[in-house]
DNA sequence: CCGAGCCTTGTTTTT
DNA sequence: CAAGGCTCGG
């Protein structure tokens, strides 16, 4: 017991042991959130006030989750087995799994990400004929999420609908839902919306859940959204005992539908709350503080608050000032290199606005040998390979998933074109069912050409897995699934070289199916494939590693390391060009860096270039947000020169100094160029090879350690060659 | 039906 | 600048 509550400071003890009733917990960041977080479960179960399955705790990630889980875990000195602590849409996702029957759901639904959404929305928009107008599938789901995000469903929208373009949009709308339901399948925002449907049109079901929550417990909860919180109240029974943690200037979500008002308003939706604010911050040093806070108060919405430390002093902000997106790449690989000595690798951060900022990064730390995570970006289970996988899985899950089936019914190629499948579709759809369910029926349509027909060995193959499914474990499954559909031999017959990236993926794929059979109980496919779709990269990022991490300020929420850099802090990028005419945005951009910038210990670096690529060179500015940094806290680093590239003696010529003196050494002209050296492979120059001889670059792919050349040599005729396994010597 | 190559288009963050 | 769509030739 006192090992609970020990070490809390008095705001965060009474956060811990206000139990009963709604509570707001305004906690600044650094301010030990999510010890406050632990303590609390730890302490509600300690003193029994409750059992672990009466508890909902929500978090943001699964990671998030995971952690939480283990700390309460540690702190009460053994596993709790029942205890509830995920994200919103997880929870969901399950409970929808045990009740979702009585929306005429089956239990086996598939959670479309986002691309097998595009790709339903696609298909709704092509059968409503407006494929090519105004009406993008990205743009519509846009309005689709927001709608859903609302709590509007294709009824309620269709009837508020004015004017064209709406009533349009509605019409897609609906459809959309309507094909979603034939799949059994469901979108992110499904699992939000049904759940609040289901929780208040089932009384029975509705008054199981409210009763036996005692206790509920929202991390985050500046970036819940108004689904989100419809389900806490549905949720929320005579028990009453629901405490949220948030900070308003920590809300960066408002474009997936976070409410910031669900914070700000929390007193007046759940009466008699309590309100605590923890305002001392543990983490970082003042002059990183008075800078954030510097930013952050130029921001109307907001209430006041005082994040206060008592450490002191601190190094000066670093602000790098460079010519273009390289330049930036280098002069922050240098910084790492000084600071790597101090705090290690896996203490230090690099965060930028978007994912593509991660590329010269990438490419100067490999020249450098500084090994380094990144985390988002193509996430693992979107590389087109696994998605082809996964296809296959889903299918055999649900096989009315029509965009799974779509997907691989002819991949690998069974000669069935876009004409033969369309052929399928619309008479599977005439018929009310879908096109898997229609080929399992092949012979009753003589309509179907002799063509089509050849597609009985794909039935043959995904029915013998729908039959092994119950009883061979999922890892062994899809191992010879993948031998069955020569997925391999496939891979390399449409790229020798890429291949053995994506076979290195399929058996990591695997590799990971396994280990989850190995953790989980009930390890079945359905429970497979329903976790992956709700998994994101940032619940994989694992501190251990020595590692240099890189991602984007979103996902940094909630992380914090000894040195971080923000980069590309530029007017346009950051804040991007389209928040800058948008007040809210704006402050959502600001709120950004103030989480950025706040996931600094010790240092802080900010980085900012004056011309970028993004479409074209464009000429930049610095970020606004650099001066509303109090100009006492920052330290100006330029380097305002070029490296060029001497085509004469195959040098880089630095005649710039960065920082203070010191000059990158020019790379020693040589004969043997390894494959960081990209500049130089280019079109035109004759390389020679070890066993091909020699030959001409006649294109270039790729970047890094992915660079790829076609070269023609003499004698042997074109091969793709990728940079990185073949020792190519540049001879003219 | 399939593949290659040209053209267009869109361009942020993620459960 | 990149990816996806579309057209054309086989």
């Amino acid at each position: 017991m006192s090992r609970l509550l020990k070490d809390l400071n008095k705001d965060q003890l009474e956060a811990v042991t206000t139990t009963e009733g709604p509570l707001l917990v305004v906690a600044g960041a650094g301010s030990g959130k999510t010890r406050v977080l632990t303590r609390r479960l730890a302490y509600i179960l300690y003193e029994r006030l409750a059992q672990p399955h009466q508890l909902l705790a929500v978090t943001f990630t699964n990671k998030a989750a995971s952690e939480m889980k283990e700390r309460v875990n540690s702190l009460l000195g053994g596993e709790i087995p029942s205890l509830s602590v995920s994200t919103f849409h997880s929870f969901c996702a399950r409970f929808l799994r045990r009740e979702g029957g009585v929306l005429g759901y089956d239990t086996n639904y598939t959670i479309f990400d986002e691309s097998d959404s595009e790709t339903l929305a696609k298909n709704c928009i092509k059968e409503l004929n407006l494929a090519g107008s105004q009406f993008s599938p990205r743009a519509q789901l846009r309005k689709i999420s927001t709608a859903k995000n609302k709590l509007v469903g294709a009824e309620d929208y269709a009837k508020r609908a004015s004017g064209y373009f709406e009533k349009t949009t509605a019409q897609i709308y609906s459809l959309y839902q309507e094909r979603l339901r034939r799949c059994n399948a469901m979108d992110f925002d499904d699992l939000l919306f049904n759940s609040v449907l289901l929780l208040g049109s089932d009384a029975e079901i509705g008054d199981r859940y409210r009763e036996r929550f005692k206790y509920i417990l929202v991390d985050e909860y500046q970036d819940t959204n108004h689904v989100q919180y419809l389900l806490l109240k549905s949720l929320l029974g005579r028990h009453n005992n629901i405490c949220v943690v948030g900070d308003e200037d920590q809300s960066i979500y408002g474009w997936r539908g976070a409410d910031i008002r669900n914070i700000l308003e929390f007193e007046k939706d759940f009466p008699g709350a309590r309100i605590i604010k923890l305002e001392q911050n543990y983490r970082s040093t003042p002059i990183i503080l008075d800078a954030a806070s510097g930013v952050i108060r130029n921001n109307e919405a907001r209430k006041a608050k005082k994040l206060w430390t008592d450490r002191e002093g601190g190094d000066k902000l670093q602000l790098l000032l460079v010519d273009s997106a390289d330049e930036e790449a280098v002069a922050v690989v240098d910084f790492i290199q000084r600071e790597q000595d101090s705090c290690g690798l896996k203490e230090i951060a690099v965060l930028y606005r978007t994912n593509a900022q991660s590329r010269p990064f990438e490419e100067h730390l490999r020249r450098e040998n500084i090994p380094y995570q990144i985390v988002g970006g193509i996430a693992f289970y979107q590389r087109k390979e696994i998605k082809d996988l996964l296809a296959y899985l889903k299918l055999i899950v649900n096989v009315k998933d029509d965009i799974s089936f779509q997907r691989i019914i002819n991949y690998p190629k069974r000669g069935i074109g876009t004409r033969s499948l369309d052929n399928i579709l619309s008479l599977a759809h005439s018929r009310g069912i879908s096109g898997y369910e229609l080929l399992l029926k092949i012979d009753d349509y003589p309509e179907l050409s002799a063509k089509t027909r050849r597609i009985k060995p794909f039935i043959e193959l995904i029915e013998k897995y729908r039959q092994e499914k119950e009883s061979v474990p999922i890892d062994l499954l899809a191992q010879d699934l993948v031998e069955d559909v020569r997925f391999l031999e496939e891979l390399r017959r449409e790229d020798e070289i890429v291949a053995q990236t994506k076979i290195e993926n399929i058996e990591a794929f695997i590799e990971g199916m396994a280990e989850y059979a190995e953790h989980n109980g009930e390890a079945s496919l359905e429970n497979y494939l329903a976790d992956i779709s709700l998994f994101t990269d940032i619940d994989t990022y694992s501190e251990i590693e020595d590692k240099l991490t890189m991602m984007t300020l979103h996902s940094a929420k909630g992380l914090e390391f000894d040195t971080v850099f923000i980069v590309g802090l530029e007017e346009g990028l950051f804040p991007l060009a389209r928040a800058i005419s948008e007040p809210m945005e704006l402050e959502e951009e600001r709120r950004l860096f103030y989480v950025g910038a706040t996931r600094a210990k010790r240092k802080l670096y900010l980085a900012s270039a004056t011309s970028r690529y993004r479409f074209g060179e464009v000429e930049s500015i610095p970020s606004r947000f650099i001066k509303e940094i109090p100009e006492a806290l920052l330290e100006r680093h330029e380097r305002r020169t070029q490296r060029r590239f001497d085509h004469e003696s195959g040098t880089y010529q630095t005649t710039g100094f960065f920082p203070a003196g010191r000059t990158r050494a020019p790379k020693a002209t040589g004969v043997h160029y390894d494959y960081e050296d990209s500049e130089l492979m280019r079109v035109g120059r004759i390389v020679q090879h070890p066993t091909f001889g020699r030959g001409k670059i006649t294109s270039v792919e790729g970047y890094g350690e992915s660079l790829t050349l076609e070269i023609v040599f003499t004698g042997v005729g074109k091969k793709k060659i990728m940079v990185k396994y073949a020792r190519l010597k540049i001879v003219g």
